[in-house]
This record gives structure tokens, C-alpha cells and sequence, in this order.
RNA sequence: AGGGGCGUCGCCAAGCCGGUAAGGCACAGGACUUUGACUCCUGCAUUCGUCGGUUCGAAUCCGGCCGCCCCUG
């Protein structure tokens, strides 16, 4: 029989993949990462991927659905791969995306690796995207609703992952998803989906930052493009690109960020028609769909999660970098994030804006 | 000291031939969202430097005082 090790989050999503990859008729082992001491974060509850509570939400479907399951502890590789990097990020002034990294580093890496260890076939997640199996070769694919796509934070799935890994979700709708969870009596069928950062349960990464690293970071100056002082930041890992809350600079007209400069501590201020560009570089770019990218090729690209895709002409410029230039002008390129191509709802590849 | 100007929400700023306080920024709350942001919705001066006067009624007219700015000495 074919054995499955399904990620189990303490979501929806995953308990409802859970039962339906028992339902084709695999050997299914459900497990929880633990990502987080509990003291790291102040996880008492919510809205949180790896709280206590949440394990006992996934162990208790997998109880119901009859499988064995396992909590593997991987707390130093996800201080390592993920919040490490998120707070070096910051540091260096850019805007990272800690589920890209969780993804790329503890799902399809760490827990893969287990899985495999554990004779597993595959690894099932809740996540919203297909694969395609064509001609001998994989593809990664938009999931079915359109509203619940979660191809982008997929984009560094490599060939050999993607032939490891099950998504069975990608063809329902999330309504659907909870209907069955409904249906089924799972604790979770009405909780609510997951948001902010699984570390942060109350979204104020940079207090977390800087209790994290025991570190104040200094305020600043902030200043308009012409380098004139407009008032005072209080410590640059708060900013990013494109944000207009919470700067406590009164203006006439809404004022954004445009830049940020770790070296001098300042940032720049802009009005919101100063913040768009046509062009980006990506590094570290991972081509799904392609073995030998041509040289260049239309696409139609997003440069963050939530955002609809712009066309844009493609350039491999190396190995793993990539140039995009854009049709039409786009908004708050922000360093960091992640740039994913795509043609129709087939993901080309993506990469790390720089 | 004399001449001129100004004083409306934390900031900017309408209103000023009287009729019962626009708007923007900031801020707060909510929606959206497996990242940060953006966006959207809601809230946000019983009060117009102050004290009097005129009037049915004043931020708007008049006078005193206080404060600030500019010019002349």
C-alpha cells in the first residue's frame, strides 16, 4: 500500500487533506511539527499554526480518522531556517516572507526527509494548488478556487519534492473543504483560518525582533527624496517598503515608504505615485517548468501574496537570477518578497526579489 | 515703540457679505490576508486664543486682553 505522511497543522485544511488521502486508500501517518518553544512567542492560544491547542486539534481528527500520530519536535531547525532569517532580514533592511521559508526549508525539506525516513511515498499538505504529472514530468498548477490559490508560497518546489508531494485540496473549493470538515464532526470545521506570522500570534513582529535578539534598534531620521528631515523613525525594522500606517508623520498628502537604508538608518518618504517601478532582479530563482529557461519569455508575474498578476517580459540572466520587466508600472517592490511567474495557471518558477 | 498679518481637532487646512464647524494627514477599531504591506469600512472639535458687546442667532460683525509672524525704527 502506499504510505502518506500528511502534515497535519491543527487547520482545516489538513485534517480535511487527511481524509482524503485515507479515502484513495493510502497508509496515511498524520504529524505536527513543533516549530516553536512555547515560550518564544507568547503562545497561549489563537490564530497560531504550532500552538498547543492546535496540536491537539490535529491529534484529535487523526484520532477520529484512525491514523497514528506523530509531534516532531523540530524547534532548532526552525529557529535556524526560519526566524533566524526573518530577523537577519530585517536587519539588513529587507521584507521577508516567513512562510515561503517555512515552506521551502521545514515542509519540504526537514518534514520530506522524515517522511521519506519513515517510508512514507508522499507528503500531503492542506494546500490549495495542483500538480500535474505530464509527459514524465512535473508541474505545478493554481488551485480550482481561484480566491484560495496558494501556488505562490509553492514556488521553490523542486521536481524531485513535487513527485513526493500530494495536495489534495486543489481541486475543492475552501467551502467545500468545510463542508466535508462539517460533515465529518471535526473540532476544527469552523475554526478560523490562519493568519499573521505562526510566531507572532499578535502580529507585532517587531517587538518580537527585538526581544528575540535582545537588541534595540536605534531611531532614525526619516526624510523626503530630497534628503530633507521630515521627522524621527523609531528603529528602521519597523518599516517597509510601501507602508503608510504608522509612520506618525502628519502630512497634506498620504505619505509612503520608498526606501529603506540600513546603513545610514533612514528612511525615505514619498507620495504614493513615487513608489512605482517597471522593473525587478530575482535571485535564487527556481524553475519548475523549465529545465533550460529560454533567454526570455512573457509571463504574467506577482510580487507578493496577495496581489493579482502583472505581464511582464521575463530574462534569465543566470543560473538562478532572473530579470522581470513589467508592461506597466508597478507598486512597492519590496526586497525580500518573493517574485513568482506564472503562464496561465501554470507556475513557471519564482525567486527572491533583490 | 509704530505699521501690517494671523490665532479653527495632535498636524495641515476650508469656512469669515452671521444661521448653527468641509477635507487631508496622524491616530483608534473592524474587514481583507497562511508574510510584511497596500486597500476598504467605521470612529475622531457641542467647538473655533481669550473676555465682553451687537443679534432671535456669531468661528464668522465690534471692542479689550493674550500669543505668534512680518516690516519700520
Amino acid at each position: 500500500m502506499t504510505k502518506a505522511l500528511i502534515a497535519m497543522s491543527g487547520g482545516v485544511d489538513s485534517s480535511v487533506a487527511a481524509y482524503l488521502t485515507l479515502e484513495k486508500g493510502f497508509e496515511c501517518i498524520g504529524a505536527t511539527m513543533r516549530l516553536v518553544e512555547n515560550d518564544t512567542a507568547c503562545l497561549k492560544t489563537a490564530k497560531t499554526c504550532c500552538s498547543l491547542e492546535d496540536v491537539e486539534d490535529a491529534r484529535s481528527v487523526a484520532y477520529r480518522l484512525g491514523i497514528p500520530f506523530y509531534v516532531f519536535d523540530f524547534t532548532p531547525e526552525f529557529k535556524k531556517y526560519v526566524i533566524d532569517r526573518f530577523v537577519c532580514a530585517y536587519e539588513c533592511g529587507a521584507t521577508p516572507n516567513p512562510c515561503i521559508e517555512c515552506n521551502r526549508y521545514m515542509k519540504f525539506q526537514v518534514l520530506l526527509r522524515r517522511a521519506i525516513e519513515l517510508g512514507c511515498d508522499y507528503l500531503v499538505t492542506g494546500h490549495y494548488a495542483r500538480i500535474e504529472n505530464r509527459d514524465g514530468r512535473y508541474y505545478l498548477l493554481k488551485a480550482r478556487d481561484p480566491g484560495k490559490d496558494q501556488s505562490y508560497v509553492l514556488y521553490m518546489l523542486t521536481l524531485n519534492q513535487l513527485s513526493h508531494m500530494l495536495f489534495p485540496l486543489g481541486d475543492l473549493l475552501k467551502s467545500e473543504t468545510r463542508q466535508i470538515a462539517e460533515k465529518l464532526g471535526f473540532v476544527n470545521a469552523r475554526k478560523r483560518d490562519s493568519q499573521d506570522i505562526c510566531f507572532v500570534p499578535d502580529g507585532d513582529y517587531a517587538a518580537f525582533i527585538e526581544s528575540y535578539t535582545q537588541k534595540k534598534y536605534p531611531i532614525g531620521k526619516f526624510v523626503d527624496e530630497q534628503g530633507n528631515e521630515l521627522g524621527e523613525h523609531k528603529g528602521f525594522i519597523r518599516y517597509t517598503i510601501g507602508q503608510r500606517k504608522g509612520l506618525n508623520i502628519s502630512s497634506s498628502k498620504p505619505l509612503y515608504v520608498k526606501k529603506k537604508d540600513a546603513e545610514s538608518n533612514t528612511v525615505v518618504l514619498a507620495e504614493n505615485n513615487r513608489l512605482y517601478s517597471t522593473g525587478l532582479e530575482v535571485t535564487d530563482f527556481n524553475w519548475i517548468a523549465f529545465d533550460t529557461p529560454p533567454d526570455k519569455l512573457r509571463a504574467s508575474v506577482k510580487i507578493r501574496y496577495s496581489q493579482t498578476e502583472q505581464p511582464a517580459t521575463i530574462f534569465a540572466t543566470g543560473e538562478k537570477t532572473v530579470r522581470i520587466e513589467f508592461d506597466n508600472s508597478v507598486r512597492a517592490i519590496s526586497p525580500g518578497q518573493s517574485a513568482v511567474i506564472y503562464d496561465g495557471e501554470y507556475v513557471l518558477g519564482g525567486g527572491t526579489i533583490i
